[in-house]
DNA sequence: TGTACATCAGTGAACGCGCGTTCACTGATGTAC
DNA sequence: TGTACATCAGTGAACGCGCGTTCACTGATGTAC
């Protein structure tokens, strides 16, 4: 293993990304509230004052890690949804396993995302990327009900959180280091997709013979 | 407000349940990792050395919070599904219902049970009221599905699956805490049920008016 | 190309704090006789 | 009913620890001339 500072003597060049990487590191190991910005400073091979140069607090440090995170996040799920190429419903599945898969990357991040937001006084409003992550989904979901004859379409706002609702509970429960998927032998991504091609046939957007034969 | 301690001079007589009821209480202020034993003690107006004779450690008193919250989560559980009466659906109706309120009115309980758990040594199935727990949601799930055409019925686990994950996702999501809320008007409880009336749709097991016009 | 200097990004020692936990202790309670 | 004693459930002082943060400092970098 490379020593943790490639940084060529006093001054690290690069200190405020490694401290990032290592705050989700620790949080991986020990939960969002675990992580001790000194710790992180050890891990950084630097000082514990070193990293005020670059954060205010530990607070501070935290938040960036929920933004950045936010960002790579939306623009995971900007990707995987592709416009809706090449059909639709492929991409809205593919946006789902990109979901899980961020999850499940960078869990650190996901946790701190959707936990440690809102517990301080920050509000999910105030990082413009998580806004950009929930309106890709809403993108998606209009796009998938755009053919819904208008009688028969529920307000988009709830169809999307309904689906945001069951992405989170399934990358949550089955996380991992969860217990419960020991003994089922089926993935996260199974769960989610069979899930959502049943909630979609439940709104109309899907044929009869869907949800057994993919796609 | 009444001095904490209730008790008569030096033995308390009750402080086992006081001191899970501070932790609690902290822990819904400060989150699951924010709670200090020390802090506790001092709240239920005891000496910090005083939990000890009731608790091993910090962390014995926190899985107690876990393991008490699953016993009256599955309590409420199993009084809201009332063996599938007046009709499945409404019972499954209520049963929803119970689990989002649970989660409001018990944030702490219900962060621990599902935050915490994992992260240590604890697994879920160590903790025999949270196979309860889920297994009423499986009773309720193979009730409303017992007429389906054997080869339209997905696996039972997997629908519970799906339906747990929902209720999870919106309990989480759009907990009071919460930013999200304020600018939508629509309350948990609505997210839910409307989500699930639409997933059961898709499942066959309701009839095709029914997601507008309740019951 | 070389020198002076401002600025930047680190150091390392120190602080006060609250925590988890332990220890020897003591007051209250309940039981045997 | 009364006394001796074991047990239980508290006390309070103390410990070592790691943390967040501040401070005066210093080495490295970049720019003006």
């Amino acid at each position: 293993m490379a020593p943790p500072d490639r940084g060529r003597g006093y001054h690290h060049g690069n200190l405020r990304q490694v401290l990032l990487d290592a705050a989700r590191k620790l949080i991986e190991q020990h939960g969002p509230l675990g992580f001790s910005l000194a710790e992180a400073a050890r891990l950084a091979g630097v000082s514990p004052a070193a990293p005020y140069r670059h954060f205010r607090d530990r607070d501070a440090l935290l938040s960036e890690v929920a933004r950045t995170g936010f960002e790579r996040f939306a623009a995971q799920l900007e990707t995987a949804w592709d416009n809706g190429r090449p059909t639709p419903l492929q991409a809205f599945e593919n946006l789902g396993r990109a979901y899980l898969n961020f999850a499940r990357k960078e869990p650190a991040a996901y946790a701190v995302m959707f936990q440690t937001v809102g517990e301080n006084g920050k509000e999910l409003e105030d990082i413009p990327a998580a806004d950009a992550a929930f309106n890709i989904l809403q993108k998606a979901t209009a796009e998938l009900c755009k053919n819904l004859p208008a009688g028969e379409r529920p307000p988009l706002r709830l169809v999307s959180l309904h689906i945001w609702a069951l992405a989170h509970g399934v990358a949550t429960l089955l996380s991992e280091s969860r217990g419960e998927h020991k003994k089922l032998p089926v993935s996260p991504e199974e769960v989610l997709e069979s899930g959502l091609l049943i909630y979609l046939k439940g709104l109309g957007v899907l044929g009869e013979g869907t949800p057994k034969g993919r796609a």
